[in-house]
DNA sequence: ACGAGCGCCTGTCGGC
DNA sequence: TGCCGACAGGCGCTCG
């Protein structure tokens, strides 16, 4: 479930806790100390080594959560604790004697009877452990909601590029947090085609875009992250799509079938009539 | 600088 | 039923 959204909605859980329904309730995860941690998966670990992260996260205390593009950034006494959940991780607070389900990477114990867990079935999903969090997230783009990225600015971004659109908004490193989802569906609602060459996205069009981006991402946000498929934490966004998995349904614009092609390897999904090639 | 291909993993689904 | 390929919300690495 890795896309901003769903990110922002797992840190959101972590940071302020959970009440409602009995069975998922948990404490908030800033103020509370780890009492050590067991790794079931190696390669979860990008950094340290097994050995230094088991030593030196002990005794340290929960200070903040955070978010960095798809990265949850938790900040500790000492130390960042970064995840990235690629594409089946999750995180969940759970009591400490609740059985262990599969998939669960790395677990730490934390006090009063809780446990952090990193769950993921593919695998893919890294931790890193580090005193300067810019060694993990220092080569992103901006934020999508940076009140620094402003229209013109975002123009000039894609004036630099003639890349296609599908694949440079996926690209991290051109702008942090838009996955195969949440990029199909802001270009549909901004008409634009994903093959477009970024350069040749008129002032007008560029402006229409980033607010296509930042409404798409918002109400992601606000129906809790889109859930898939096994990965199911309550979001409901997967109902709100206009062209991701729509294959040949009707545009809920115009009524034409959608379209699916591979771009970049990934499947990419649009209307051929809102979204005319060039 | 860029795109294609592949590796990393497990699970599900549709077709035969 | 069983097998097999395609596909899946990501990204880093090669190689042209």
């Amino acid at each position: 479930m890795p896309e901003l959204p769903e990110v922002e909605t797992i840190a959101n859980g972590l940071r302020l806790g959970c009440s409602a329904p009995a069975e998922a309730a948990h404490p908030a995860l800033p103020g509370l100390h780890i009492l050590s941690a067991r790794l079931l998966w190696e390669r979860t670990l990008a950094t340290p080594t097994p050995a230094e992260f088991y030593t030196r996260i002990a005794g340290q205390a929960f200070e903040s959560i955070g978010r960095r593009g798809k990265f949850l950034l938790a900040r500790l006494t000492q130390d960042t604790l970064i995840f990235h959940l690629r594409m089946s991780g999750d995180l969940l607070v759970e009591r400490l004697e609740a059985p262990m389900a599969p998939h669960h990477r790395l677990v730490l114990e934390l006090e009063g009877g809780w446990r952090l867990t990193f769950n993921d079935t593919r695998k893919f999903g890294r931790a890193w452990l580090v005193s300067d969090p810019e060694q993990v997230t220092g080569k992103l783009g901006p934020e999508p909601f940076s009140p620094a990225l402003s229209a013109p600015v975002f123009y000039q971004m894609l004036q630099r590029s003639r890349r296609q659109l599908k694949p440079l908004l996926l690209d991290q490193s051109f702008l942090a947090g838009l996955g195969n989802i949440y990029t199909d569906e802001a270009l549909h609602r901004a008409g634009l085609h994903p093959l477009r060459a970024a350069d040749s996205v008129p002032a007008d069009q560029a402006e229409a875009l980033l607010g296509a981006i930042r409404s798409v991402l918002q109400a992601g946000i606000q129906h809790h992250g889109a859930s898939i498929d096994w990965v199911y934490r309550g979001g409901d966004f997967q109902n709100q799509f206009y062209v991701y998995q729509r294959t040949g349904a009707p545009c809920k614009t115009c009524g034409t079938p959608i379209c699916r092609v591979v771009i970049g390897q990934r499947g990419t999904h649009f209307c051929p009539h809102c979204q005319p090639e060039g």
